[in-house]
DNA sequence: CAATGCAGTGGTAGCGCTGTCAATAATCAT
DNA sequence: ATGATTATTGACAGCGCTACCACTGCATTG
C-alpha cells in the first residue's frame, strides 16, 4: 500500500509526482536533468513541487545515487586573513550551486590532513579542495584513488594530484628582494612566523635573491613557529634588531609581521623607510592606509578559492579545464615603505 | 540473494556483522550505542570493523535514521576577523565529535537568512547555530517548528528560540562612552561602518550614554552601509573631523575602524590621545601592538564558538544546560589611546 | 513500407542503514 | 518453584530516492 505523507510533513518526490500526474522517476529526472523532459511534463512537476514546496531529501538523494554533492575543502588554519579570503571565495563560488561545503581545518598538519581524508574518502564527495602540494605519500595515495576532481590550492608544483590554482611563493619572494637590492638595500632582514611550507617557499626565495646578489646572511633571518600575529611582529623584528643591528630593510613573509614591525620602529623612533625598508605580503586593507604606507605583495586570495571551486564544480559537470594548473600570480605593490634609498 | 561487496569496494556493515558472528542489527548497535552490547560481542564486532576499515555510510544513516549529525552554522560574513574567531572555536568545539558543521553565509540579509533556514529544515540537522535575534517572523517560525537545539549567538536578548550565547553590545558601548565621559572627554565621535544589528546596539548604548551626560549632538556619528575596512576608518575619521573638528575622542565600533582612525591622525598629526582618543571595539591582536596602544573592548569570540557549540551537542544528546542564556560579558581594555585627559 | 533510431517515460529493485517490536535468555521477587 | 522483570539480540520493513533497463510512439531511412 502506498505510504501516506511522512509522519514528518515532509512531501516526498512521490506526491509531487502524483499531483503532477507523472511517475516518479519523472519528477526524479526533473530534478537532476530538466532538459530530458518534455515541455509540458516539466511545467506540470515544477509546478507541483512549487506547491507543494518539496525539497529533495539529500540524504536518500546520496544513498541512492551512490555519490553525494559535498565539496571537501581541508585548510590548515582558521585564524589566518589569508585563509579566510580564500573561504569566501569558495563558499561565494558555490553558494547558488547545487553543492555544499564539507570544511575541516588540519591545523597544519599533514597527519591530521591524512586523517580527514580517510573520512572524506569513506563519504566519497563529489571533489575536493586541499591546500598546498605538501601531503604525505598516504594522503597522495587516497588523493589519487578517490575518483573525484580535486584542485591543490594556495601554491603550485610540478606534479598536481589533478588540478592546480595557486602561484609561486619563491618568484614573489624572490621578486621582493630583487626589488629592494635594486634599490640598493644591502642589509635585508627577514621575519618568518609559523614557517608552514608556503613561508618556508618565501625563505627559499629570499635566500637565493641575497646569495645571487653575495648579501646572503643567516644572521639576517628571524624565524619561529609560533602563530602569526602583530605582536610577533615586533618581538621578531626587536630579535633581528639585536642579531643585526645594520639592517637597512626587513622583508615579512605576512603584513601583520610588517604592521608589528612598523609600529616596532615607531616605538624605537625609527624611520620607515628612511632607517629601515619594510615590505610584507599578501597585501591586507590595512597595508595601504599605514603611515607610512607598506609595500607589499598582492595576492589573488578570493579569487583563488573561486577558481578552485569552480574548476571542481565544472570537473565534477564533465567539463575538464583546457589547462589543469592556473597561475594566479601576484603583484609587487610598492609604497613609501620601501622608497628608494637616498644616496 | 545476499549481495556480495558492493562494486565501490566499500566494506557495508553486513560484512562487519558477518565477520563477527553477529546480526547486522547489533553491530549497528555497536556505534551508536556501544553499551548496549555485552561486552563479549562488543569487542566481536570492534575488532571485525577495524579488521574491514569499516566506516558508516553517513547518506544511509540518515535516511534510515530520518536524523543527520549535521549542525548548521549561520554567519553573516566571512569577511569579518570577529566571525572567523567564532569559527575557530565552533570547529575546535566540533572537531572530535561525530557531528559535523554545516556552514552557510547570510551575507548579512535576512531574506537570505530565511531561505537558509528554509533548506536547512528540509535536511533535518542535529542542531543549529544562527547569528542574532533579528530573524523574520518567518524565519523565526522555521526555527521553532525545527525541533532540534538551536543556539543564537552573538548577542543576548529576551525572547530566545532556543539557547543564546553573546553578550551586550549596547551595555558594553555604554561602558566605553562612561569611561571617556569619566575622563573628562566631552565630544566623543561615533565611527560605524556596516551597521548590523550588533553595531546598531553599540550605537544605542553611545547615544544613550551621552544623552545622559547632556553630551549628545548627532553631527558626532558618522555612519556608513559600506562594509568596514581600516582605510574606511581613515574616511569616515576625516569625515567626522570635517563635521566637528571640535571632536576630542572617537568611539569606533570595531577595531579597523579605529586603526584606520590611528592612520589617520598620524597622516595628520594629530596627537594620539593629547589631542583625540581614540577607542576601538573587539581587542584584535594588533590593539595591544598600536602605537599608541589602542583602547578597545575585548570580546570573548571564540569561547562564544566554543560554547555554543558545546552547548548544542549536549543537547541533541539530551543534556540541556543548566541556564539557557550565557552571557560571556566583555572586557574594557583601557590602554594609552585613551589616556586621562590633561586638565 | 518495414527497419531503425531516439526522445520520452515508467517499472523494478535496490542504495546501507536503523526504528520498531518481538523473542529469547538471564535475573529477580515472592 | 513460579511468574515477572530486565538485558540482549534478531527479524522485518522500510527511509526517499535513483540506476538500470525496457518500453512506447513518432520521425527518419533505404
Amino acid at each position: 500500500m502506498a505510504r501516506a505523507r511522512t509522519s514528518s510533513g515532509k512531501v516526498r518526490l512521490t506526491e509531487v509526482a502524483k499531483l503532477a500526474g507523472v511517475s516518479p522517476i519523472t519528477a526524479s529526472r526533473f530534478f537532476r536533468n530538466p532538459e530530458a523532459l518534455s515541455p509540458g511534463k516539466r511545467e506540470r512537476v515544477e509546478n507541483a513541487a512549487r506547491q507543494l514546496g518539496y525539497v529533495p531529501d539529500l540524504a536518500a538523494r546520496a544513498l541512492a545515487s551512490r555519490r553525494t554533492e559535498v565539496i571537501g575543502v581541508l585548510i590548515p588554519s582558521f585564524t589566518n586573513n589569508v585563509f579566510s579570503d580564500v573561504l569566501r571565495g569558495i563558499y561565494d563560488g558555490s553558494g547558488e550551486s547545487r553543492y555544499s561545503i564539507q570544511l575541516v581545518n588540519t591545523h597544519y598538519s599533514i597527519l591530521q590532513e591524512e586523517k580527514l581524508l580517510r573520512l572524506f574518502k569513506a563519504q566519497r564527495p563529489a571533489g575536493l579542495v586541499v591546500t598546498g602540494i605538501n601531503q604525505t605519500d598516504e594522503s597522495r595515495a587516497i588523493l589519487e584513488s578517490m575518483n573525484c576532481p580535486i584542485v591543490q590550492i594556495m601554491e603550485l608544483g610540478p606534479d598536481p594530484v589533478d588540478m592546480m590554482v595557486g602561484f609561486s611563493h619563491n618568484a614573489a619572494a624572490f621578486e621582493v628582494i630583487s626589488h629592494l637590492i635594486g634599490l640598493n638595500f644591502k642589509r635585508i632582514g627577514f621575519l618568518g612566523a609559523r614557517m608552514d611550507p608556503r613561508v618556508q617557499r618565501r625563505l627559499e626565495g629570499y635566500t637565493d635573491a641575497m646569495k645571487r646578489a653575495s648579501l646572503y646572511d643567516p644572521r639576517l633571518i628571524i624565524t619561529t613557529p609560533v602563530p602569526t600575529s602583530v605582536t610577533m611582529g615586533g618581538t621578531l623584528f626587536a630579535d633581528l634588531l639585536m642579531k643585526a643591528p645594520d639592517i637597512d630593510a626587513v622583508f615579512c613573509v605576512n603584513d601583520d609581521l610588517a604592521l608589528g614591525t612598523l609600529f616596532e620602529c615607531q616605538r624605537r623612533q625609527i624611520q620607515v623607510p628612511e632607517d629601515i625598508a619594510i615590505v610584507g605580503f599578501n597585501d591586507l586593507d590595512y597595508m595601504a592606509s599605514a603611515v607610512p604606507p607598506l609595500s607589499s605583495v598582492r595576492t589573488n586570495r578570493y579569487d583563488m578559492g573561486k577558481t578552485a571551486i569552480a574548476m571542481v564544480m565544472d570537473a565534477i559537470e564533465g567539463k575538464r579545464p583546457a589547462t589543469p594548473v592556473v597561475d594566479l600570480g601576484y603583484e609587487l605593490m610598492i609604497r613609501r615603505s620601501s622608497a628608494p634609498r637616498r644616496a
